[in-house]
RNA sequence: CGGGGUGUGGCGCAGUUGAUAGCGCGCCCGGUUUGGGACCGGGAGGUCGAAGGUUUGAGUCCUUUCACCCCGACCA
């Protein structure tokens, strides 16, 4: 991708109404547009790291055999009533609207009711169980306050699974998949050194649910963690998990963090109240086990700006970055010439390039790239071409090393 | 939803005791520049969030309303 085709610019000031570094810095440098309060759009850039994030989770959800497919923002009423969370003071994030002919409504907050509706339409026998369905989907929220830039808006996207199962310990047996492929997921984001898997409050049939939080100045909740044991432990449940868990409080060191990922084990909670059964293989018709799944993917990039930027921009850890190297050209014919060769040498390669072809002055494109956070960038200038060499400066650090184009090739290779 | 704050060219801001709007950045044109957000000259762009009111006269005062931000509450 050419700079110059980018239609977003960057900009050196940040709109007044942001407080929230995440999106301060992602409209400064192009990622997300505001359309209202806890409402972004994304742009190509910021499409591009949305695109990385969903899949890493992608590929881990399909190891543990998750079905990707795609559920509907449309849903009828007469399903949730079946668990009461139809009604406003059950639920309090509702959108809803109507039919022409005044058919209500309501537009997904969450898909479980929605899921296993659909469900009933396949599972028949213990012979079809266990599955797991995951989806990445636009959730809409009636927040009643949103905040924090795309950490906490009314629309935003979730990747959500959902795993049915024939017995409690099935579905225990899954659940620990799932945590084990969560736990992949943070660490090819880059969160995963200070991502934890929590106890937090839970159902009607665990003590505790699970939550992943990862430490975060940004975020909402409190944390309370034990370095040594690698435990961690939500604040609404801190005295009851600490005697639980038989640890020490005073070992334990309090953080804010940002809820990343969170799961649920509904037993047969769902399935009852919904009349959902399968034929066991006793004949009998028993009730389906359910848990659900969750990751907020516009969430957890908003975390990923908020823990790695510095002063000068985001710094995209590699495996989310929308490209990998940042190409300054500086100079005249001599340098385009070289630029554009490099620029499609590279690309032939299969290493995906933003290139700085604007007739701007070096400051302008470095100060781009940084904000920008790519995490490699190459100069080519005149005054480098005549000792036949490029610049090479990686975004974390920042150290300037001059390279001949074999070493820059093994350096991005 | 309770409390607090802010709305003035695309963005960031100034605008005094009411007198017909200004600065920086950005943008357009011309020229000089070219390794850390260049410089000179010229130019475009605003019914001051909206509606109503007071006044000879309102960005400024009053009322209503909308939007946005922050704190709290909320977060199956």
């Amino acid at each position: 991708m050419r700079v110059s085709q980018l239609f977003t610019k960057t900009s050196k000031t940040a709109p007044a109404d942001e407080v929230a570094k995440n999106a301060q810095l992602l409209i400064r440098a192009g990622f997300v547009y505001k359309v209202m309060a806890g409402v972004y759009a994304y742009t190509p850039l910021g499409l591009r790291v949305l695109e990385n994030i969903k899949q890493i989770v992608r590929e881990e959800m399909n190891a543990i055999d998750g079905q990707e497919l795609i559920m509907t923002n449309l849903q009828p009423r007469e399903v949730w009533e079946t668990t009461t969370r139809w009604d406003d003071d059950v639920v309090d994030v509702w959108f809803k609207t109507k039919l022409k002919d005044d058919t209500e409504l309501g537009l997904a907050w969450s898909h479980e009711e929605a899921i296993m509706e659909m469900m009933r339409q396949f599972i028949e026998s213990y012979k079809d169980l266990p599955v797991s369905v995951y989806q990445f989907q636009t959730k809409l929220r009636n927040e009643l306050r949103a905040k924090s830039g795309i950490m906490r808006g009314r629309e935003f996207v979730m990747k959500d699974m959902y795993s049915l199962h024939t017995s409690a310990e099935d579905l225990d047996a899954y659940y620990n998949r799932v945590i084990e492929a969560y736990k992949r997921v943070y660490d090819r984001l880059g969160l995963g050194k200070d991502t934890y898997v929590t106890f937090a409050s839970g159902g009607a049939f665990t003590k505790f649910s699970h939550e992943f939080q990862t430490i975060c100045d940004a975020g909402e909740d409190i944390l309370y963690v034990h370095h040594g044991k690698n435990i961690a432990v939500n604040e609404e449940v801190l005295d009851e998990a600490v005697a639980e868990l038989g640890i020490d409080k005073n070992e334990l060191e309090k953080v804010k963090s940002a809820e990343v990922g969170n799961i649920f084990n509904f037993g047969t909670d769902k399935s009852e109240q919904m009349g959902i059964t399968f034929t066991g293989s006793d004949g009998k018709e028993h009730p389906i086990y359910l848990a659900s799944y969750g990751i907020g993917i516009t969430r957890v990039m908003g975390v990923i700006v908020e823990k790695f930027a510095d002063e000068k921009g985001i710094v995209w850890p590699e495996n989310v970055a929308p490209f990998k190297v940042y190409l300054v050209r500086i100079g005249g014919e001599k340098a385009i010439e070289h630029a554009d060769k490099l620029y499609e040498e590279l690309k032939g390669k299969g290493i995906e390039v933003l290139y700085d072809d604007r007739d701007e002055r070096p400051g302008t494109k470095f100060a781009d790239s940084e904000l920008i956070g790519i995490p490699h960038r190459v100069t080519v200038s005149d005054r480098l071409l005549e000792a036949e060499t490029y610049e090479y400066t990686p975004r974390m650090g920042g150290k300037t090393e001059v390279l001949t184009h074999a070493e820059l090739l093994a350096k991005l290779g």
